[in-house]
Order: C-alpha cells, then sequence, then structure tokens
DNA sequence: GTCTGAGTTTACCAAATGGTAAAAAAGGCA
DNA sequence: TGCCTTTTTTACCATTTGGTAAACTCAGAC
C-alpha cells in the first residue's frame, strides 16, 4: 500500500470510524508535538521534516507514514490549535461583569502567552507571512468569533457598562500586547532582566492598561 | 579575482576611502530594496537567492558580486534599516510636554507602521525565530535607547507629569499594538472591512488608549 | 505457532538552493 | 583606438530537502 494513511484517519468528510490504534494515537501526537517546537521557532519553510522527526524520534518516512506531507502536518497542526487558541475569547460573554469579563480574558490571554508560546509563535509566523495556509480559518473561524464578541462589546458599552472605543481594536490591541510578549520573547528577555518580575510587572500593566482605557 | 565586492566596500573597520561607483550604488540599493521585500514576506529561510535576484533584476551570481552571501544580505539590511527604525524612539526627549512627547511617539509609531510595514514585518521575523542574526543589535542598540527612554518616563511619571507605571512595559505595549497593524497586517485585512476606515479608527484607539493610560 | 496487515527502516531520487569558476561584455581612460 | 578594470553572464557544483519504493519487523487474531 503507498499510502496507508488515508485508511486510518476519520476525520475527514466520510464519516469512517475512528480506528486509531495506540500506536497511531501515540505517533500522531508525538509528531505533532514535535511539529509544534520546529514550525514555532523557523516558521513553516524553515522547518525540515528532519528535525521534526529527530524531535519526534522517528524517522523521515514513518513521519510521512502518518502524515500526507510537510503542508499537511502544518495545517493540521494549526487546525488542531486554533480551537484551544481562541477557547479564552469563546468565553468572554454575557453573564458577567462587563469590566470583569474583558479583564479576565485579557487575563486568560497573558497566560496563554507564558503557557503556550510556542503556539502564539506558530500563529504569529503564519499571519506575518501572509497566512498562506490559514486563509479559510481566518475566514470562517476567527472572523464570526470577531464579529460576535465585537457585538458584545458594544452591546456592553451602549449600556454604559464600559467607556465607549471602537469594539474591533480594542480586540486587536489586546491582542497584540498580550501575544507580544510569547511572540517577541526574545526582544523581552534582552530589555527586561528579571524575566520572574517582568512577568508580574506586564501582567498588573496589561491590566492597568485596559482597565483604564474600559473604565466609563 | 575571486571577490572583487571586498574592496569596493568601505564600511568596515579599516577606513578604507569610499569608492563606490555610481553602478555599485545603483545596484547595491535595487538588492537591498529586493531583499527587503523578499525578506519580509518570507522570512530569512524561505527567502531564496533567486526571488530577491528576481525581484532585483539582476542574476543570482552578480547579486553574489555584490554582497559575499545570502546572510550577509541580510544582516545589511538590518543593520541598514535598524536606525531609522529607531528614529522616533530617539526623537521622544525632554524638551516638551511629557504627554505630547509620548502621544507623538505613539503617532509615529503607527505611521511607521503603515509607511513601512516590510520593516516592520522584517524585524519581527526576525526577533520571533530568536533574532539569530540580531543578538548584538538588540544588546548594543536596542538596550541602550530603551534604558536611556525608561529614565526619561520615570523621570516624568516622578515629576508627576505622567501617570505612574512601568516605563519599560509602557515601551513594551506601545511596540506591540503599534507595530501589531504591520505585522499581522493579513489578519486585520480580514477582520477589518474597510482599511482606509480602520486606520483612522487605529490611530484614534491608541491615541486614547495611551492617553487614558498615562493621564496622572 | 503462524499468518496477515500495521508499522518501520534502508536506500534511494529529483528538485531546489546557496554558491563558484571562468569566460564574456561593458566601462572608462590614455 | 587600444588597454585595463569593473561588471555580467553562462555553465556548473555540492548540499539540502521533500518525498518514494520496497524490503523488513512486529503485534495481534486465529
Amino acid at each position: 500500500m503507498t499510502h496507508p494513511a488515508r485508511k486510518p484517519r476519520p476525520e475527514e468528510e466520510t464519516p469512517q470510524p475512528k480506528k486509531l490504534s495506540r500506536i497511531q494515537v501515540r505517533n500522531r501526537r508525538k509528531i505533532m508535538n514535535a511539529a509544534l517546537e520546529v514550525f514555532s521557532s523557523h516558521g513553516y519553510r524553515g522547518a525540515t521534516l528532519d528535525q521534526i522527526a529527530t524531535e519526534a524520534g522517528l524517522s523521515k518516512p514513518n513521519i510521512l507514514y502518518y502524515f500526507e506531507g510537510k503542508e499537511a502536518i502544518h495545517v493540521e497542526l494549526l487546525n488542531a490549535l486554533m480551537f484551544n487558541w481562541l477557547a479564552p475569547l469563546h468565553k468572554m460573554g454575557p453573564g458577567g461583569d462587563p469590566m470583569t469579563e474583558v479583564l479576565t480574558y485579557v487575563r486568560r490571554k497573558m497566560e496563554m502567552s507564558r503557557q503556550y508560546p510556542r503556539e502564539s509563535r506558530l500563529f504569529a509566523n503564519e499571519v506575518l507571512q501572509g497566512a498562506p495556509r490559514m486563509g479559510p480559518h481566518l475566514e470562517t473561524g476567527l472572523k464570526p468569533l470577531f464579529d460576535e464578541k465585537c457585538a458584545v462589546l458594544a452591546d456592553w458599552m451602549a449600556q454604559g457598562k464600559l467607556a465607549k472605543t471602537d469594539p474591533g481594536q480594542l480586540l486587536m490591541s489586546i491582542w497584540a500586547v498580550t501575544q507580544h510578549y510569547a511572540d517577541f520573547d526574545a526582544q523581552v528577555n534582552v530589555l527586561i532582566a528579571d524575566a520572574d518580575a517582568g512577568w508580574k510587572a506586564a501582567n498588573s500593566h496589561v491590566d492597568l492598561m485596559f482597565r483604564k482605557l474600559l473604565t466609563p
């Protein structure tokens, strides 16, 4: 069989039974993990299958037994991480105090930047270069969520619960500031001597910044 | 002669007479321009000498007549652009109203993002991947300037001219927000329908954000 | 046990890519 | 014009890299 990897993949349009063997689950996870490491630190073109294979502890042809090719790995990685990456934004919504909701979102984004900097850099790399393998995701995944949350924010502002400002710009500035700490880590580390103290300062700073901006 | 490019380059430690012929000036400029275009949109490893050569309207060996290699082009590009990129920060200093000084800096950074998005993405690409070819520049170029301006900001805050906040965090958040519009252009364009209106909104938003943050 | 298919490895290949040698062409100047 | 230097092109090369073929190994069902 030339490409047996076709068969065991259930999550396509045809609802094939999900017969992922233990070995497949384990190795696919290993590959995803290695790919995240390599793609996030070198970008798509800078990453090589050999690097991913070494990082995963597998051979290159073995990698290609599980995935159709380099691009397929990258795309699947983006797909798999997109949901988790947007989870904090999903959680922000009516049902709580507006200011608390927004500041909680900001804090969660900061935690994501600290705990999952590779994910942040993966997306940053991709978007920086024009999002060539993520175009559809931006349109169908991010855009609707963005619009929905803009509406929520606009509503809060109309009710006088938050100071009036452009909701879209607000969201983008939250992303910019919070993800900066992960994406520009190399620069931050040069400028801020004590990483731990710097992180605490960063948290206070972004909290203060958005609190002041949104206090009516 | 194997590498005649050694001779006509004056800006090394030895202060050789700068005998750059018209042709050299013109072609080196063409190459720098092309390299900026290609490196900024594909990253270092994603860029190829062939792409740069095509973009510059020269042949690949001809490129290598003027520069020692791919890496030399990249490094020289970073060197050449660093100064201009930091110019707005140099201008921010005592001698004006503190709030105006900071907000002017913010506005200038926004203008840079709009007018020179390639420069922004070039640096972003480099830093994202750990600044492997820019380490010294961060230490010797950026760090001192950063510390100097932090001191200026701290002084203004101590005088009560600006609200107290961490000066370093302030500077980094200014960079994050302003450069975001250039670096994440592909994403911004998906989320914001009208680019022109979006740009105006962005300018108002960042002005308001930092004004509120810094108002004592 | 043994037989079948899933999983892995060895040995490759073709294209892309950074770089070089050397000849040819183009300037520039007496 | 003739002569020397600078610039450009043509024809290569070695390495890297994504990917494949086919042999081989191993796990589990019977």
